[in-house]
Parts: structure tokens; C-alpha cells; sequence
RNA sequence: GCGAUAUUGGUGAAGUGGUUAACACGCUGGUUUGUGGCACCAGUAUGCAAGGGUUCGAUUCCCUUAUAUCGCCCCA
């Protein structure tokens, strides 16, 4: 048997339905945002994501997808969407075009080499969004209240903003050495992986599951006390924009990202499972990184957000999606002439807009029924040549079980009239639920 | 890269170093000659992840590999 490879999922069913619902309503938004849709390939050349190498280590060095194509070109299966953006505005010199700034969302999968844990997969879908072009703190503002309004429409209404900020180059670099420099003395108190990430990636200790509470990591420096006043007041400035927006935020000092094109404004958001807190989504200003791409100096912040993620929260909140797989009608037969008969009705209610099914393994009519069971046929009907000489048909409702003659030529008038009541109830009860715009 | 636990039919699973691997659901058929969902009856794993080893004998013990789940590292 021939198995799929590690951390990937096929999805389907039920679950394939939720994709396609979650996919729709980030569209709906994205639009109302007035981001437009881009879709850049699924992989692209290595130097594209390995680029720049900052403080950090794994994420260059080992958790790509690469491979080598026919033509020996280096290239990687994209880890995230940012880059492959930035690439495509740059080769589009899309800094030229009059319209700025410009806003692009995108809705894909993602690949990176790890091991599969709860909410890690090696094959991953994200949607996100890139506002590339303006470095206004209102487009800080924005970028988050546009995660937040998906999630809020999907049921998702306890995530939390983790917000913080890493001020511009200056006031980073500052930062950096003064947490060097206040955790020096305690080296050897530090776990093991922390005296590692002293090394390569201080800014991460602040994360540390082992020591987090201590009061040696309470009483770390934070970002926030080491912006310049310029950066300070960019921050503020986006405080106070979310604020008129109404988005609750908690300040977060150890939110920081892995790239070093990142400054200002970085966010997370986070939801709670059984297993603890989850970040479904992050993002962040990356002003830094189309000038190291090659291109001129230009501000732009985006998020990116994980769909299998948000399923698990919503599933774990009990969220219901409004997803239903039942059919409107299942068309039992037994012989030739009935079939015959079946296979032109199931087409002609399929271009009348009704979800029809009709048997194709020539089964006891016993079977059929039960077959129409399991479909949750919401009307059964039974085809029958004495019937059908008269151009009428049973109808049997699968709920109340009600049969009732139907002239074949009033049957599609029937079935509106009985099926228009038939809405879903989804399971959140309060005024903010878009469940039932349609 | 490191660690823990698991892997038995279509599904959920029980189980033992020794002839025929429980039980349940499902499925198929029948009781019911064209109207199911209930009931009853029957059928449904030359097979216990793969390979190797220990043994007279292994699904059961050991090793390796694969996969799964969950952690750690990392998290763009």
C-alpha cells in the first residue's frame, strides 16, 4: 500500500466542506479589505527564501523543502507566502504602478521539513495578506483587524493579540545587546537550550517553556523600553488605532519573529486548546525586506494565518461551521424501464439546481433505501412504471415520512416549495454571526 | 536533529509463547415475490505494520525500519 507522506492529510468529506467555507469567508473579507487575490508558485528559487540569514539558524539551514530540478536549478517549496509576494511585486515592478499602496492576499500551502506534531503538518495551508507601500500605522491597524474580523466571523471570538513591537534597526539593535548583556551574568542558571539560544538566538529565551516565569525572565528588559522616540511613537500611534477599531490587544515583550527584516509592529494570535495556547496566525512590519531583496526601500506588513490551526480552534471551541453534505433527493429504481427513466430525472432536477443521487450499483430496493439513508436524502422517490405511464410520481418526505402523489410536471415546484423552509441552524446564537448571509 | 507511546479485518477494538485470533459496529444475503431504518438468522482476517533475530514453536519476547500520535528544538 502506497501511503501518503509524512505530515500531509487528505481531506475530505466533511472536513473537505469546512475548507471550502473557511476559504470563502477569507475571500468575502479580503475583498471588502480591498486586497485582490494573488496566486505565486508553489516553489521558487532557494535564494529567494534563503536569503539574509539572521539571527536565526533552523529555518535556513534545515527546514526548507529543496530539491534540485532537471535543469540543476536550486530551488525550495515555498515555507511561507511573504516572500513569494515580494518577489512577484519586485519582478512586476509594482513600486512603478501609480496604485499605492498596493494590497495583495493570497490562500495556499505552504511546506516546511519538521517533525508533525498537534498542528504541524510538513504540508500546510495558510491565507494571508502583504499591504506593501506605506508605512502609515493605520495599515498596522488594519492588517490586524482584517485577521481578526475572519476569525470573528468563522466563531473564533476569544483570540488574543499578542502585540509588540520591535522598533526600527537602532532601537533593535540596542535591545539586543542589552538582553545579552542583563542575561550574561546568568549563564550557566539558564537551561540548556537557552545557554544555546544565548548564542544564536537571544531574543527567543524570553520564550523559554523552562524558566518563562522566573524572576531573572519577569524582569528582563523589554522591547518596549528600548525604542527610540521615534519607534515609540509609531507604536503608540498603533495602540491607539486599534483602540478606535475596538480590537482588544495585550501587549506582548516576547513576541518576536525569527527573520531580521521585521521591525515595528509584530503581532500574534492566539487561541486556547486542550493541549494549551496555539498561535493560529502571525504577522509583522517587514519594511526591511524588499530593499534586501533588491528593490527600493519600501514599507509593508502582512499576517499569514494557518487554516488547519483555525479548524482545531474552532473545532475545540465546539464551533459549528455551517457545512452540510446531505442530498436533496435519491432516486430508487428496479427495472430497466424505471432506470431508464431515473438516469433523464436525476439530470433534468441536477439543471434545476437540486442536489439529486440516484442508484448505480443495481441494488435490492432494500439496499437503495438504505443507501438514501445514509445520504440523508431529504425526499426519496420510487420509481414506478405504473406510475410513470400516469406521469406521476410517490414522493416520500425522509423526515415525517409523508408520501404524496406528484405530476411529474409539478415535481420541481415541489421540491422548492418544501425544501425553501429546510435552512441551516448553525450553533452560535448571538447577533455578530454571518452564518446566514448568503 | 532528540524523546515518549502506539501499529491486530471495512471500522472500533479484546487477546495469548503452542491446534479453529473474542466481542461490537458495518457490510452482503435471507426471514419479508417492489418500499428501508426495528427484530431474528447466516456469511464476512491462510491474518495480527515490514524485515530480521531468539525459540521446538511468535501476532505475543528482542533488534531494525516505516508510519501514526504527542512532546522538545525550531516556528518564516
Amino acid at each position: 500500500m502506497i501511503k501518503k507522506p509524512k505530515g500531509t492529510k487528505d481531506i475530505l468529506g466533511r472536513e473537505a466542506k469546512k475548507w471550502k467555507y473557511v476559504e470563502r469567508i477569507v475571500d468575502e473579507v479580503m475583498e471588502k479589505y480591498h486586497y485582490s487575490y494573488i496566486r505565486t508558485p508553489l516553489f521558487e528559487s532557494t535564494e529567494l527564501f534563503h536569503r539574509g540569514v539572521g539571527e536565526t539558524s533552523d529555518i535556513i539551514t534545515k527546514e526548507t523543502y529543496d530539491f534540485i530540478d532537471r535543469g540543476e536549478r536550486k530551488m525550495t517549496l515555498r515555507p511561507e507566502g511573504t516572500a513569494g509576494v515580494v518577489r512577484s511585486y519586485l519582478e512586476n515592478k509594482m513600486y512603478g504602478d501609480p496604485m499605492q499602496p498596493v494590497k495583495f492576499y493570497y490562500n495556499g500551502t505552504m511546506y516546511r521539513y519538521e517533525r508533525p506534531q498537534a498542528g504541524r503538518e510538513r504540508e500546510l495551508t495558510q491565507f494571508g495578506c502583504e499591504l506593501i507601500g506605506s508605512d502609515d500605522p493605520l495599515t498596522d491597524a488594519e492588517t490586524i483587524s482584517l485577521a481578526i474580523q475572519i476569525y470573528r466571523i468563522l466563531g473564533l471570538k476569544d483570540v488574543v493579540v499578542h502585540l509588540n513591537t520591535l522598533g526600527d534597526k537602532e532601537s533593535r539593535e540596542t535591545y539586543r545587546k542589552e538582553l545579552l548583556d542583563y542575561f550574561k551574568p546568568h549563564i550557566t542558571s539558564l537551561c540548556d537550550d537557552c545557554k544555546e539560544r544565548y548564542l544564536h538566538n537571544p531574543l527567543r529565551i524570553l520564550d523559554c517553556k523552562v524558566d518563562g516565569g522566573s524572576e531573572l525572565f519577569q524582569n528582563a528588559p523589554k522591547t518596549i523600553d528600548y525604542l527610540n522616540k521615534e519607534s515609540k511613537e509609531r507604536f503608540d500611534k498603533v495602540c491607539e488605532y486599534l483602540d478606535i477599531l475596538e480590537i482588544p490587544y495585550t501587549v506582548d515583550s516576547s513576541i518576536v519573529r525569527g527573520l531580521d527584516y521585521y521591525n515595528h509592529t509584530v503581532f500574534e494570535f492566539e487561541v486556547s486548546t486542550e493541549s494549551g495556547k496555539m498561535a493560529i496566525g502571525a504577522g509583522g512590519r517587514y519594511n526591511g525586506l524588499i530593499g534586501q531583496l533588491g528593490g527600493p526601500q519600501t514599507p509593508a506588513i502582512g499576517f499569514g494565518s494557518g487554516i488547519d490551526r483555525l479548524l482545531l480552534a474552532l473545532e475545540y471551541e465546539e464551533i459549528e461551521l455551517p457545512v452540510k453534505e446531505d442530498i436533496d433527493l435519491y432516486l430508487l429504481y428496479v427495472n430497466e424501464e424505471e432506470k431508464k427513466y431515473a438516469i433523464y430525472l436525476t439530470q433534468e432536477l441536477r439543471l434545476n439546481g437540486f442536489t439529486v443521487e440516484t442508484e448505480s450499483l443495481n441494488r435490492s430496493l432494500k439496499a437503495q433505501f438504505k443507501q438514501a439513508d445514509r445520504l440523508n436524502a431529504k425526499f426519496t422517490i420510487v420509481l414506478n412504471s405504473e406510475e410513470l405511464n400516469e406521469d406521476e410520481v410517490t414522493i416520500k418526505n425522509t423526515k415525517t415520512k409523508e408520501e404524496e402523489k406528484v405530476q411529474l410536471d409539478a415535481l420541481i415546484y415541489y421540491l422548492d416549495e418544501n425544501l425553501m423552509d429546510d435552512e441551516f441552524e448553525c450553533s452560535c446564537k448571538d447577533d455578530e454571526c454571518h452564518h446566514h448571509e448568503d
